[in-house]
DNA sequence: GTAATTCCTCAACTTAAGTTGAGGTCAAGC
DNA sequence: GCTTGACCTCAACTTAAGTTGAGGAATTAC
């Protein structure tokens, strides 16, 4: 039978929304067949993929730098562990720079506990070197992560 | 004469732009007088509460969570050394939880480098604890900080 | 054979943290 | 005395990653 999976059942096993399916699709990360009917027909092998997505994006990955990736795994084929490892190592250097980074602003943030300066001059917070500052509008993005503060 | 400052002047000592000190006005997180003409006119003490913004945001707190730790400071008055010690304190360990969960990530993907395996059902990082999941519209915060992949 | 699902497209809405611009007033410089 | 430049308000736009809903076709279930 073979019949291929509907964006249904493709939801169903992956977790995901059929709305967020078809934004993927929008966005080039799945290209489904489609049906005569207009239908899209998925390959089992899209399951990875999108589950690939779900990994990726906890890694911090935009939806734009998930295409790149699917994209650099040569049209369209399932990753192999070879690529998979390829890929591996990126996500673990993203990290380990991500970590880098919250380390070096407690360690300034240590520096500081109960010095009460907020002194403009002086403050090492005040002159943050990985400051996101990426000007423009829409929303801004540092940690994130939503902890709660419970104030 | 102690005339208060401009909201131009606020501006060039923060190194925020006027727009969003007005923004921030708008959320309540501060509150300057007006001359009789509407201009606003704010107070030598508004530049440390702007520059507290800035650091809280970089330690990935919201600008409403924002507004609450600035409302715990009784009524508008500005931080003592042991107001500042104590959120300081909050902060840290803010940083710290993020830390860890961005390390548990990493140890996931380490156990999984070179696997190949994205089976869903048996690859840990399919089953994130710490995933953001945070049902509705608008961007999805996990990592987040624009480090570049290059890919 | 019809009712209930599931699917389709497309447009509009959502959040966050601001920016940009229109249309108009105020202050400063010379 | 008038022309810049700074300020005011208010509405609309921006990005990201989707969701929601309207209006309509196809499938499945009984």
């Amino acid at each position: 039978m073979k019949q291929g999976l509907t964006i249904g059942d493709v939801a169903r096993r992956t977790g995901l929304s059929v709305s967020a399916i078809r934004f993927y699709e929008s966005r080039g990360l799945v290209k489904p067949d489609r049906r005569p009917s207009g239908q899209r027909e998925f390959a089992r092998a899209d399951i990875r993929r999108l589950s690939f997505i779900l990994i990726a994006q906890q890694m911090g990955l935009t939806i734009e730098e998930i295409g790149e990736v699917l994209a650099d795994l040569p049209d369209s084929r399932t990753p192999t562990k070879a690529d998979w490892t390829r890929i591996s190592r990126k996500f673990r250097q993203r990290l380990d720079e991500h970590i880098a980074m919250v380390e070096r602003l407690r360690d300034r943030l240590d520096g500081c506990i109960g010095c009460g300066c907020l002194s403009l001059k002086t403050c090492k917070l005040y002159n943050p070197d990985d400051r996101a500052r990426a000007a423009g509008p829409g929303p801004r993005y540092v940690l994130t992560g939503k902890m709660g503060v419970d104030a």
